[in-house]
DNA sequence: TTAAAATTACGAAATTATTCGTAATTAATT
DNA sequence: AATTAATTACGAATAATTTCGTAATTTTAA
């Protein structure tokens, strides 16, 4: 099984985090990792990390008596995928209103106010 | 029945968008709507609905045979709940990024980056 | 070289979510 | 009132995801 596109579920895309974090990493690392919020099985995490590997979510390379994991996605593909879903599941489509809500919540600095301004300027001159 | 904080599922987040957008609505009318997208059975949009109430997704009245079923859960709520899972589990808590992320890739147009550029200007007004 | 410790493989149980069939109920129509 | 049509209630089948027990394998240590 090797076929792109492949949709990660919720405790996928959280090993996923940790991959792209960590870069490269064990089970027992990444295991070790979701024990700090979450009390999971070792086996757990092992079968998830399988089941990743089947998908071509990530790969492995044997390293000893080890599996070393690589996340296989890119981090953005997966930001765009979750975008898109909180997008069209809760703000009705609109890209706009997403974001205003999230700088209005989130409050952020000055500076990346300005760069974001500068993004947009950027994405106008193609459009104006 | 339960108490709140329910997170709603995939299908039930897509009835919650058609009650935000709609207002009170029959199961008739949801699946009605629902089946302009995506084929699914009557009893399948039914028990769904069902279940939300039981959660406390929504409230419902008696009108005539029908039961009207209302979201319970304000948009506002959802949308910045869900947002802020995202911000903190993919983006890093990163608002610009998540915010260039969802400009560039859901092409925006002009008047809407001019809304936002806007948007950000009074942010900024606050802040120099 | 044997025993202990850690890891992987496998399969299946448990959980959660979705779908739908059917019976019961209610309202509208004749 | 009797028939028909639509809706709700209920329960169970299906599907997807998560969890974990156990056996086999591999490495480390005694």
């Amino acid at each position: 099984m090797a076929k792109n596109k492949m949709k990660p579920t919720e405790s996928e895309l959280s090993i996923l985090q940790f991959l792209w974090n960590l870069g490269p990493s064990s089970v027992r690392t990444i295991n070790d990792e979701l024990n700090k919020t979450k009390n999971t099985g070792y086996t757990t995490t092992l079968k998830i990390m399988q089941i990743m590997a089947e998908k071509g979510l990530v790969t492995r390379i044997k390293d000893g008596r080890n599996h070393i994991y690589s996340a296989a996605v890119e981090q953005q593909a997966a930001q765009r995928q979750l975008l898109d879903k909180l997008l069209n599941g809760v703000f009705g489509g609109s890209a706009s209103k997403l974001v205003m809500q999230a700088l209005g919540n989130h409050d952020a600095s000055k500076r990346e106010l300005d760069e974001i301004k500068k993004y947009i300027e950027e994405l106008e001159g193609g459009k104006s």
